[in-house]
DNA sequence: ATTGACTCTGTAGTATGGTACAGAGTTTAG
DNA sequence: CTAAACTCTGTACCATACTACAGAGTCAAT
């Protein structure tokens, strides 16, 4: 499969022809080769990139967040130590937004383990837990 | 602070008066008390609430995500049986999510460590974590 | 009483992330 | 060779989540 036209790769991504071509637009994938006709021309990294577009982005990153993740990888011309520094700060990103599910996760918890109780729900661990 | 106006909320949860009445438009919070003249009249239980929406926006729910969740709290006619059945399906989403983000994690703290050996940045450990 | 800060409703505009045509040309299987 | 399926550009439209007025009324300090 060394060169797909953009409905193959529509296909095997699951990720609509129009949204491939939004995505161009919006620089999250390189201007592709054409074929004479104007027809562009994909090979199977496009694939990879895509998927990992819609991953990121179903872990609620937007998509100059996602750009900046994949310029760590294939930008030609990002130092070794803007790599560290900008990879450092997404994983703190990341660990901040973990610990607040987690603790989402412990209110839902309490919630049903006091519903099973048949305790009052007037009180709310989700507002405790949260509340700034 | 038995009665606030829509301004001194603001100030208090820093979001944006306009902001909250778009709020109350789509749900989120209950029409709240007037004065005669039509001003709205706050007590301190919507600053938490408000708190509790930002939060969860950070988290990345979306504005009718974050409304079950405060219904789980606060519908006068929720059964208990629904909100065991909601605050599991919330569950089971926030632990999908905290894995991906894990996944995602490793494969940066992975970059990290390519980089420093200087080894090849074109080998990446982010498509192959990620890629469905 | 008046001035400045506040609030009201209603409507319109912005940014993000798509999605859907129209009207034209291209490819390919029978 | 032709018909169906595909692709092109460009523009317009959609939902979500705000944000910013306009024009009018309210409140509180001097």
């Amino acid at each position: 499969m060394a060169s797909m036209r953009i409905g193959e790769v529509a296909r095997q991504t699951g990720i609509g022809i129009e949204t491939i071509r939004f995505y161009e637009r919006k620089g999250l994938l390189a201007e592709p080769d054409r074929r004479p006709s104007g027809y562009r021309q994909y090979d199977d990294a496009v694939v990879a990139r895509l998927r990992f577009i819609r991953r990121a982005k179903e872990l609620g990153f937007t998509l100059s967040e996602i750009n900046e993740l994949l310029g760590l990888w294939f930008d030609k011309d990002t130092q070794c130590c803007d790599v560290r520094k900008k990879a450092g700060e997404k994983i703190n990103e990341i660990e901040l937004k973990v610990k607040a599910l987690q603790c989402m996760k412990r209110s839902l918890k309490k919630l049903i383990a006091q519903c099973q109780k048949r305790g009052s729900l007037r009180e709310c661990p989700l507002l405790d837990g949260l509340g700034d």
